[in-house]
DNA sequence: CCTGTAACTTGCGAAAGACAAGTCACAGGC
DNA sequence: GCCTGTGACTTGTCTTTCGCAAGTTACAGG
């Protein structure tokens, strides 16, 4: 029998050594924070889904400050779990684009989420202005 | 001029030994990101909002196997953040129920925005059964 | 007194994060 | 031809956090 978040006493311990690519139980909001769980990789989707970007160093420039190997790491991750694809919009030197696959747009509603609840719990937090909320 | 997920290129780093008190940006999401984006967080808010749980042991018996040192610091954490609050139940030896504040609870939407998502795009995610719904 | 249980705390090795700096390929100016 | 600059990463190093086991404290029951 797996365990799941609706049967309660099963412990099973797994060596994050393996990757991130085992789930930690069939419950679906831990099946969530497996893939995207961290501090930055929602960020990541933010830029892509809400203000535009699409370029390396677009990511880089946010005002968070991502440091550059966990950028890389990130959008390998995103890419793997298919959140986004790549495209070179040059190939003299290699340059790619990257952009979320319906996947990966698909946590729009997530984002959503925590923006209201920000914009109702979080005193200084600014909402979005409406030219990036077209389309919802 | 403070940086803000709409003001591009500021990047303000900040030594996260100050705790966690400090925000990244003025951007909501990741205003919600600096206070339950990590691996645990949800989880516990989860176990309190849909599995009805309230004790230390029972968060400990969730399936996802949450180490006893990370819990007693994510409560911690939340109940300094007033996302639950705890109660004695007992004095003698004293011992503590915790439940979410109306701002814990708010998270909800966030959550079942996540299960829709894992319904949608996880596979081998179990949907929550009726029971643990009601009130939606 | 001995065992058990709830709720934590402590210690330690391993992994992840933060930051600076370096690399690689080309483009443009002189 | 050489120098500077830019985009997209990679590498190295140090610090912090995580994951796990084990210990602690306070009481309850036999």
């Amino acid at each position: 029998m797996e365990g799941n978040c609706y049967s309660s006493p099963v412990a099973k311990r797994q060596s994050r050594k393996t990757g991130g690519g085992c789930k930690r139980s069939v419950c679906p909001i831990a099946n969530v924070l497996d893939l995207v769980g961290d501090k930055w990789t929602l960020l990541i989707v933010r830029d892509l889904l809400f203000m535009g970007k699409r370029r390396y160093r677009e990511f880089v420039e946010s005002p968070e400050g991502i440091p550059t190997n966990i950028l890389a790491d990130r959008l390998k991750r995103l890419e793997a779990g298919e959140f986004v694809t790549k495209a070179p919009y040059q190939t003299n030197p290699p340059r790619y684009t990257y952009s979320l696959t319906p996947k990966g747009a698909d946590l729009k509603s997530v984002l959503l989420a925590m923006i209201a609840w920000s914009g109702k719990h979080v005193p200084g937090a600014r909402k979005p202005p409406a030219k990036f909320m077209k389309g919802m």
